[in-house]
DNA sequence: CTGTTAGCGCTTTCAG
DNA sequence: CTGAAAGCGCTAACAG
């Protein structure tokens, strides 16, 4: 079942098919109306990977990730699916594992396949990578990593912005004793928040003695290690670097009978599906993942063989539920 | 840079650089070592669409799930992926999003792409479309569907067993009202469930009145609300179909002010990640994921082009946290 | 607007 | 054990 036998029963030749399935307007209706019947009467399916093979693109895209199972990727992963399956094209998803030697594997599985471009959504690149990936001449995303170069575009979300959403919200509740839960410092995307907590806290006139930050692995237990190792000094509100390690801060604090948020408030980053089922519900800054990935499939796209891509900018929205209240010192 | 080039650099011809490139053994390990030399100074890398195209395998493979946003499936398409890459293979994740329609086009898309097998990981099948995957010849593996026949093989989770481990430990705890809450009786692994429930409650002389079933969804808003529902029947216990369930009641019960398992004792079915960080922990089911995974991919693996599939069968595991206990009732 | 034809890069007989 | 050559199924000039 191929293009000829197509052509055959549509009495035209293997070109006029090859342009009628690819939508060339070269092609007289009625010729193509032939064209069609043929291909529904023989159930024809076009062998895309002799398409591949001789037109040079695969209509397949990368998406390499960290690992499926950290709640942050799955909303992202769906969304940049079901918009590359519109646009008719196939996605290979990957995971690092965190680990640089998979992430390379990665890429050289992707680049074999001859994808039509790479998005990197781990928010840690090797730049040797980037210029294998460039040099190969397929267009690459990343997020949070390097400005924008031949064929490479980045996304860059706002997390200072996101970090200041939170400490205002909290200072307008009259907390004055702020804590931050750190990610792992290697990561870009960790250190950037806690650099911005860091200023926006100063410029609030806000303490930040060592005491009120500890580090919490962006994992539950991270946080509540974290939380245990912070409540010594008595803050009256905690912000942790992701959802993850704030859900470990409220069951430490659960198993300390303290209450949220009467006692502590604490709000997490991400706004992850779960925190909306946390008790109590956790307040949370927003990375609009489906954003994310809508902008970075654009920014394959929109990046002609040859150009430079661009930098795309996203911010983040403070969503405010039940896991933060007026400090308790100054309440009536 | 093409297989032509190495072949002239190494000075033999194309057949025979493609020879050891695939590890034929009619190759001198002499000539062996000049091809690789030759590959490895030029960077040579296979175009895996020229490979397909030619040799009729793709070395591509598809899994398609409900919804990778159902935590139920990250550690399955985890697992899945790991295996596959070890053994060589590329793997194309699709959702279907609970819909038979895109189910189809899922399917249709991974024919085109011509996959060397398909993991079907859904609990539902439309039967039309696995003989359509059976007619292009191509392998295909189920989750609790159908019986094997031709290149079709089928995985069975015990989940009746599943459901007597968690009878069986909450009638050791004394339990005599024992509710359940049900999964959307399309899905036919929900209604396993709950038969088994009906059924291994009987053999043991639980009431199983109306009263002390009702509908969960499979969700965690469908949870909480069953539970508000079962709650004046008074149960001493409450199995739930699967853990996104028994999270709600866990929610509508501290909603309630009623303690776990002090009041009421809480069972899940899945064993997701999350259910290890519930408030109090949740017993709960385990079902095997990479288990499953594994045994999907060796199903397509060893299913030879024209033979029958075969069943394999997976067992469940009770794996017991903080939400069981004594039967109030029955306690001192 | 349609047909002819030369590849795309690799695998695989078939000879030798 | 190695090479020559015929495809695999499609696209993309180039003619007409």
């Amino acid at each position: 079942m191929d293009i000829r036998k197509v052509a055959a029963k549509a009495r035209v030749s293997t070109a006029t098919v090859s342009r009628t399935i690819n939508r060339s307007d070269a092609v007289t209706p009625a010729t193509a109306a032939k064209v069609w019947s043929a291909i529904r009467e023989l159930n024809y399916h076009p062998n895309t990977h002799a398409r591949t093979l001789s037109s040079g693109k695969s209509h397949i895209l990368g998406l390499i990730i960290s690992d499926i199972t950290n709640p942050f990727f799955p909303d992202l992963v769906k969304a940049f699916e079901s918009i590359a399956i519109e646009r008719h094209y196939e996605t290979i998803v990957t995971n690092t594992e965190y680990n640089p030697e998979r992430m390379a594997l990665c890429v050289h599985r992707l680049l074999d396949r001859r994808v039509d471009g790479i998005a990197i959504m781990t928010s840690e690149m090797e730049p040797g990578l980037v210029d294998e990936v460039q040099r190969a001449g397929v267009p690459i995303v990343t997020l949070d990593t390097g400005r924008p170069a031949k064929r490479f575009s980045n996304i860059k979300v706002d997390y200072s912005g996101g970090i200041r959403q939170a400490i205002q919200h909290l200072v307008g509740l009259h907390h004055d004793r702020l804590a931050f839960i750190r990610g792992p410092q290697r990561l870009k995307s960790a250190q950037v928040r806690y650099n911005a907590y860091a200023r926006v806290a100063k410029e609030n006139h806000l303490t930040t003695s060592g005491g009120l930050i500890a580090d919490g692995e962006h994992s539950i237990e991270g946080g509540f290690t974290a939380m245990l190792n912070l409540l010594p000094q008595k803050p009256t509100a905690v912000l942790a670097s992701n959802d993850l390690s704030a859900i470990g801060a409220l069951q430490a604090l659960h198993h300390k009978k303290l209450n949220v948020p009467g006692d502590i408030s604490i709000v997490g980053f991400d706004d992850i599906t779960f925190s909306r089922h946390t008790q109590p519900e956790l307040t949370t800054v927003r990375i609009p993942r489906t954003e994310v990935a809508r902008l970075a499939f654009e920014a394959l796209m929109s990046t002609p063989a040859s150009e430079n891509g661009k930098e795309w900018n996203v911010s983040t929205e403070l969503v405010i539920r039940m896991s933060t209240g007026q400090c308790p010192r100054t309440r009536s």
